[in-house]
DNA sequence: GTTAACATGTAATCAGTTACATGATTGC
DNA sequence: GCAATCATGTAACTGATTACATGTTAAC
């Protein structure tokens, strides 16, 4: 369900085709919601059906032509109620507490080798998201340039505060995932 | 796959039926994986025919039956080779931060009552999970008695401490997203 | 006798993944 | 002419959710 409201949400800023949000859905682990293309068209038609967005048939050339979509009325109060509205946790599912929860029947070292894969990778996830909560506040991602457009220029800092401190949530939970991680190495070789 | 490695996981602490499992899975929050009822039944045929896990039918009074799983040689290897890989980060699709970043779009109070709502939940698992974390170190939850029944007495402050320092993570990345979120409600103001 | 807990199953559906498939247009 | 990018589709499969379905046994 939420990856439609991820498209809604994206479509507010700006009418898009199936193919520029494919590419912007598959460059996920820097945004928070990612979706393969293979879902991302059928899951558009069915929000066209809807009536949750609108498709306009384009041509380019002469053979090649791309639908792009906007969103309704109709879409946009969808997404305003699903953001008004408190939602259910989703159930726990976390397959690297998971691994960790064993890691005392196999060797420390082997133990030791995962986490520092994990370390490495949540820092490298930091590093993306802290280039991308930059360029919000510089409000110079294709994205919120399109989206302020709409907005009065009184708006434009607490909007881009608001979408920046997103990723300084990101930001804040895979730092305390990598700290986690650093003092399991130090359990591990007690 | 992680819903096998899961009941591995349990099972090797005790054999148990689907029954047990279900109760184990469904009280999830407080755990780290949660599955329904009707995902573990077929999950536990699927392991067994896999001869990661042996079924051994038990009556109880004349007609009622139960079988009892206990992990194979096999199913210990797989889960032991399992523990100590590297496993590629899931793709991002955090539903609530989705949500918090069209929060711009709806008024701030109603932004903030989400907000509330998600820190109070927050608050809660936090607190199940210390509680977990205080009864897994005084070795006092019925699993981990189980367990430190098959190793060495000398381990067993260590086995202890590495399993309660899971939910430690847990806590401090709930933690963390509560103090988030208070931080967002301090920013919806301004 | 009734209720709560024990015990297992299935069917329909949805969301997500992997892989395959096809062709057009633009820029070099 | 060739490669990169544009553009859309489908099919098979896995994992998870929701809901229904059935009967037993122990405890009061």
């Amino acid at each position: 369900m939420s990856l439609q409201h991820a498209l809604l949400g994206v479509l507010e800023a700006r009418p898009m085709n199936g193919y520029e949000l494919t590419r912007f859905f598959e460059a996920a682990p820097r945004w928070v919601w990612s979706a393969p293309q293979s879902q991302i068209y059928p899951t558009l038609r069915q929000m066209e059906q809807a009536g949750l967005i609108e498709g306009q048939k384009e041509v380019r050339g002469t053979r090649l032509s791309r639908t792009v979509y906007s969103i309704t009325e109709r879409g946009l109060a969808e997404l305003r109620t699903w953001l008004a509205t408190p939602h259910p946790p989703p159930p726990a599912r976390d397959a690297f507490f998971l691994q960790a929860l064993f890691f005392d029947m196999i060797e420390p070292d082997r133990a030791a080798s995962v986490l520092k894969a994990f370390i490495a990778e949540q820092e490298q996830l930091v590093a993306e998201w802290r280039a991308h909560r930059e360029a919000l506040l510089a409000k110079e991602t294709d994205l919120i340039k399109e989206r302020l457009k709409s907005r009065p220029a009184a708006e434009h800092d607490r909007i881009a505060a608001l979408k920046a401190h997103v990723f300084a949530g990101q930001i804040a939970v895979a730092t305390a995932r990598a700290e986690w991680a650093r003092e399991s190495l130090r359990l591990l070789e007690a």
